[in-house]
DNA sequence: ACTTATTTTTAGACTAATCTAAAAATAAGT
DNA sequence: ACTTATTTTTAGATTAGTCTAAAAATAAGT
């Protein structure tokens, strides 16, 4: 697999369920920010090496070959982004752009290892969880801060938005991963949360809100 | 720069003294192993982006630019297969396809920090020194064994082959960087040696001890 | 110096991935 | 159902890197 084809299984598998569900060529291209074309092209490709399903004018699936190939890329992107938090200093908002070089880098070995040298960790440092060799991984129940209840207590475990921008605000206003939240109000007018947190009060917006993951409850 | 412009780069500095030295198109086209007309378009490329020096017909030098460039390159090369033999358990004859890949990720902070992650090393598994992001490096003196005298002890510090069956032919004899040599016999038939290091004996072909680096003495 | 051999460059073609523009298929609107 | 709008595919070009085959330049041999 070249480092497009597999860049195009890892956003198939993005947009889809697990890339179980079949996405649009103009949602594929807009998400490998190319043409329609080309994407139509490397759908092509893709098909004739069985990694996806496609039907012309229908749009693209993964096949179980397919997933397992975007769950391995995957994988090696999120064992890389703790790798560069947890060993060399970087932070939360630093690691994506690295991690999409380093993920195309092949040598089992050298994924296991790293895996192992990091005590086999069960999520990213955005709360996304790391699918082990065979493609397995936990998926915890989460919902979006928004649609938590007032007077309960909830635990932030991931971030939708992973922008620089969206990270550094939560730096500064010092969210993490771990965070116990308490919804104290919620403003019908803007949908606007307050919230309560490390003995401190915070209100944000329903566009934050919308982009932190909290557990179930607690 | 693109990875397929390191590597040429790259390639031309192990060929010359640091690059320095004038390099033939064919010496270019074998180390890259592509033929001499690709190796003549690459070139031109590089000479357009002041990275080599080139006339028609009189071979390629880098120019202090591609110099920094390839130095870069291979601090990145070196610092990589440090972090595998170190911290996943890599062998000396296994680090370097991996390592092949690594050099061409590009990130300033991901390197430098990997540098003092692994407390700033100054040499790599088989004895090469690391440049620093200057593109300065310690250049030992050292000989090959097979020049080594009688009666005097030698300190293993490098390889010249790198390749896995002469890593291991060294692995299974016990011979790392660090082993001290005595050299109790040179054979005038067939220039072998034999060896007291380790409280054993062994003899060597001429071959080996080309490929093995001591320091100028002890 | 002149012929032959070798090295190097040029010319033209191929593959992967991309693009623009045009054609074909599907979806939407009345 | 028929027209219009949108999506998707095809056709033809382009760029990076490679190749083979032929031409040009340099080096060697007598
Ligand atoms: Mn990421
Ligand atoms: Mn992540
Ligand atoms: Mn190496
Ligand atoms: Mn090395």
């Amino acid at each position: 697999m070249t480092l497009t084809e597999e860049n195009y299984i890892k956003g198939i598998y993005h947009l889809g369920k697990q890339g179980k569900e079949s996405v649009s060529t103009n949602a594929v291209a807009k998400a490998m920010k190319t043409k329609a074309s080309s994407a139509t092209d490397m759908i092509k490709k893709l098909s004739d090496k069985q990694l996806v399903n496609y039907v012309k004018y229908q749009g693209v699936s993964l096949t179980a070959q397919g997933q397992l190939a975007a769950k391995n890329i995957i994988r090696k992107h999120r064992l890389w982004e703790v790798f560069l938090v947890e060993k060399l200093n970087f932070t939360w908002d630093e690691v994506h752009d690295v991690a999409e070089q380093l993920e195309h880098i092949k040598s089992e070995k050298l994924i296991n290892e790293l895996d192992a040298f990091l005590n086999f960790p069960k999520y990213d440092p955005h709360g996304d969880p790391i699918p082990d060799k065979n493609g397995n991984f936990n998926s915890i129940d989460k919902i979006i801060l928004a649609n938590a209840e007032l007077k309960k207590i909830y635990k932030c475990v991931g971030v939708k938005d992973t922008s620089t921008d969206f990270l550094r605000y939560l730096d500064t206003n010092k969210i993490a991963l771990g965070t116990l939240f308490e919804v104290i109000h919620k403003e019908p007018f803007d949908n606007s949360l307050k919230l309560m947190y490390n003995n401190t009060e915070l209100v944000v917006s329903q566009h934050v809100a919308k982009n932190i993951f909290v557990s179930i409850e607690l």
